[in-house]
DNA sequence: ATTAAAATTTAGACAAATCTAAAAATTTGT
DNA sequence: ACAAATTTTTAGATTTGTCTAAATTTTAAT
């Protein structure tokens, strides 16, 4: 498998999971800033090796097969990102483009190595989980920030925006993975949050709520 | 610079050091199993872009900068090795095939930084030594055990043929860098040798001793 | 020194991955 | 339902790195 052909498997994944609905090559195109005859190419390529089905004009999907491979790499991915940040104290806004190119290397005896050195971590420096050897994953039961409400309180799991610019911003405000966050009040005029967290009250505009996953407590 | 120009260089290096001495376009071809054409095409290439001094039918040598480069290339080859040795537990006929790989990932925080967790070693684990960031490094003062004379002793800090199949012969035979090892006698018939090891008594072949580098005790 | 052998380069071809421009199919709007 | 707009594919070109076969240069032998 060439590392095209892993980046374009790894990108249906992200934008159709293992759902069976057909991905347009335009939407492939945009979110890999390639040209959509460029993926109508590499659609013929891995239909033909069995990565996924390809309906002429209507788009692709990922077969088992294909589902089993990008799992592999993104499983890749995210352990290599855990190394950087726990091994190699990278900062969470820097993993990314490094775990781009490590995520192609070519060792099971590699990556397995890795997963046991980081004491087989289940979730990636973001909060997305890793998935397991064998394929196996689990979605952490998590919700936006700006979807809770006032006077219920639970803990920073993760990010929807992984843009360097946005991790910069929450390493600046000290706002972290782990920390416990507790819905104070909500602005009806910008839905604007009140929070206290870490024992610091401070304001978040609705746009960073709405990227910040927390996990509610029972 | 991609990664073919990447391997030719440091093959280059490899085949003719730091030396002004050319290269044969042959030379190169045989040691990258490739042909000698395609060989001529990427000397003419890398002369273009200064890596290499290239003079029609004479053969490549390496400029100053692709001495530079090639040792950065070999710097980062020789830390990984290390670390997959230290840090992973591969043995040490496992670590090239990977390394291999590695060596091409560009990110020098990621280098420098595995540079650190390994402490800043000097050796790889066959005991050649590693650039360091500035291009520097040490050949160590060292012979072949082969050609040591009897009744004298030293320490194994390396190995002339890499090859796996040596290597676990090695490891079969418990034959490691740092070992103690003492001369006895030197057959003259086929030039094998009689030494103690780390206490114990061995009988080894010309082949192997002229493979085994030893630092002399003073 | 001349020729035969060996090494090296050139010319032309190919596969992979991409692009542009044009053609074809699908979707949308009325 | 049909024309217009959009999406997708095809056809042909480009770049990188490689190859084969032929031509050229260098080296070696007598």
């Amino acid at each position: 498998m060439t590392r095209s052909e892993e980046n374009y498997i790894k990108t249906i994944f992200h934008l159709g999971g293992n759902s069976s609905a057909l991905i347009s090559t335009n939407a492939i195109a945009e979110q890999m800033e390639t040209k959509p005859s460029s993926v109508t190419d590499m659609a013929k390529k891995l239909a033909e090796k069995g990565f996924v089905y390809y309906k002429k004009y209507q788009g692709v999907s990922l077969t088992d097969f294909g589902i089993k491979t990008a799992l592999s790499i993104i499983r890749k991915h995210r352990l290599w990102e855990v190394f950087l940040v726990e091994k190699l104290d990278f900062s969470w806004d820097e993993v990314h483009e490094v775990a781009e190119q490590l995520e192609h290397i070519k060792s099971e005896k590699l990556i397995d190595s890795i997963d046991a050195l980081l004491d087989f971590p289940k979730y990636d420096p973001h909060g997305d989980p890793i998935p397991s050897k064998d394929g196996k994953f689990m979605e952490r039961d998590k919700q936006l920030l700006s979807d809770m409400d006032p006077n219920t309180e639970g803990v920073c799991v993760g990010v929807k925006d992984t843009s360097a610019a946005f991790l910069k911003f929450l390493d600046k405000n000290n706002i972290a993975l782990g920390n416990t966050i507790q819905v104070l009040e909500k602005e009806d005029f910008d839905l604007s949050l009140h929070i206290k967290m870490e024992g610091k009250e401070l304001h978040i505009s609705h746009q960073i709520a709405s990227n910040l996953y927390i996990k509610k407590n029972d």
